[in-house]
DNA sequence: GTGAAAGCGCTAACAA
DNA sequence: TTGTTAGCGCTTTCAC
């Protein structure tokens, strides 16, 4: 394998020049430039990323961590992310946690060890004191999911508003059993809950804890959702979920029981995946842009490495979000 | 950043006794060991990974091409890949090609550069002969896509048996006029059409070349694809699309316009994908083993670096494929 | 069992 | 405009 001093060789210069040529660096002859180009292509050169990055301090890597990478959702905000990293030459690590909050955890390591120049996380597992630690050691952004009281950049929708906005929309349509799905500990979790629990108390609506189930992310957890609603006494007549996949299984489930969508149960999602206009009946969901989100994220990530956003303090972005009114409310 | 000189100058030993440490070698006494496990811990030492992927000649990392990050059938190989990554201690790159050959050229560049150990392709764009010389370099995987002449290992499902399972099974239901969806121009396209043909012929039916679509990847293009059917003289009562996101889009389309299927029209999807048993009806549809064809290929990977299998050389697993009935056929 | 020293391939400060 | 040289942080011979 050519190296650059095999280049030099063959040019009869030094290797810094050779080095001046592959940067682009300004000051050098164009005969020069010219014999250092033949070389290269007569010996096959390629520069040593190894070699770059150790000598650089810099990979131009960047690790994104999310949750599975069979929901579209999350995917939909890797898409994002990765457009504008292709376009800055920044590279992307997959990191996919499960969930799991060691491999949360594991993940951050990649930082420590200079494998990677900034992490994005898309949700959060572990509290943020367990994180904050690693904010020493480069740029931490958070997507998506956020916590509070964290001081690195957010890059979030108003899920309070958003879940608010669902709920009221719900009441609005004579709904008022209404059950709710949560997902992980988060801030997004909490703000969803408040988001709700104000649309219901607005209303002068009691909520029933036998109504709130937790931990809901697949469409089979959808499933077991209205499993457990069809057990209940007092059944909610409307339930509003924490993601489309998850209303998706709902909805499989109640037809399969025989309840009519939505006369019998409403169902409202949460995303806007293709699938919400794609099963029947068409899904009313509350619209997160995805895309947008992780492009919008890897451009703060990429100003924090130029040190034109503060990596330590907090800032938010927060993207429109909204209701888009289909058929199964 | 604390270096290994730091610890070995915090433990009083050579950067070398700590570099064994670091390393699990056998020769080091328990005592050394201990300190040093000690002054890495008070100095917050973590190994630096371009200094070691440097000295090392590897990085453990793996480029993955994937067409579209979006497309949930390449997410769930991506996810089966990243399983066994993750386990054998390996990282992925993330390379979104939006079917470009000029994107996916570029990414073979990581291979040269050495930033990765090696290359997975989910899809090809570019011939056989653009990529092979690439192979020089590092191993290079085929998974789910693949070239006939390819010399190189080769994970797949038999294309061909699978549209002709599909193709008779719409031929026993009763369906004479066939329409057929291609994506690129693969080995595997190829030999889903020899496939489609070989089942048409057998049945003594005729190919009409206006019931043909190429290049069709998204439910926008199998709206399109209904469109065009709609816009036909004689129109085909069957078609048989090259991914379950078409066929949904052929099938929301086909609801639109009033089209009883699969009386009027039968859809056949490709993939069996979460969407084909959420839609209705739901999506008669050739499963491909997503998340196996990805576990699998990242074994095959591990094994070429290992030298236990010959990356140069063709060979090929090849993974069963099979019709799932359902209500669109 | 441990240390000295060379070198992986590259870049940048400094000198010319 | 170009070259010399030191060094990024690590691993690995080789010697003791």
């Amino acid at each position: 394998m050519a190296t650059i001093s095999d280049v030099a060789k063959q040019t009869g210069l030094s290797s810094a020049t050779v080095s001046r040529v592959i940067n682009n660096y300004p000051h050098v002859s164009e005969e020069k430039r010219r014999l250092v180009h033949e070389a290269m292509e007569e010996l096959g050169y390629f520069p040593n990323t190894s070699a770059r990055n150790l000598r650089n301090r810099k990979t131009n890597l960047v690790a994104v961590l999310i949750p599975r990478l069979t929901n579209p959702f999350f995917t939909s905000i890797l898409d994002g992310i990765e457009k504008v990293a292709e376009e800055k030459g920044f590279q992307l690590l997959i990191c996919q946690t499960q969930s799991s909050k060691k491999k949360e955890m594991d993940f951050l390591t990649l930082l420590k060890t200079k494998q990677v120049d900034g992490v994005i996380f898309t949700s959060i597992e572990n509290d943020w004191s367990e994180i904050k630690p690693y904010t020493e050691s480069g740029p931490i952004i958070l997507c998506n999911e956020y916590h509070r009281n964290a001081t690195v950049p957010i890059i979030r929708l108003d899920q309070a508003y958003g879940s608010y906005l669902g709920t009221r929309h719900l009441i609005e349509r004579g709904y008022r059993k209404i059950a709710f799905c949560h997902g992980s500990k988060s801030g997004l979790s909490n703000d969803r809950r408040k988001g709700f629990v104000r649309a219901m108390s607005e209303a002068g609506l009691p909520l029933n804890q036998e109504w709130i189930f937790h931990n809901t992310y697949t469409m089979e957890d959808g499933k077991n959702v209205l499993r457990e609603i069809m057990n209940l006494r007092d059944r909610p007549n409307a339930v509003f979920t924490g993601g489309d996949e998850v209303a998706s299984g709902v909805l499989k489930e109640a037809k399969r029981y025989g309840l009519k969508v939505p006369e019998e149960l409403a169902i409202l999602g949460f995303d806007d995946q293709p699938i919400a206009s794609l099963i029947e009946p068409e899904l009313t969901t509350i619209c997160q842009p995805g895309e947008e989100i992780g492009s919008r994220t890897m451009s703060v990530f990429i100003d924090c490495l130029n040190g034109e956003i503060d990596r330590k303090q907090q800032s938010v972005i927060e993207l429109p979000i909204s209701l888009v009114k289909r058929k199964t409310t």
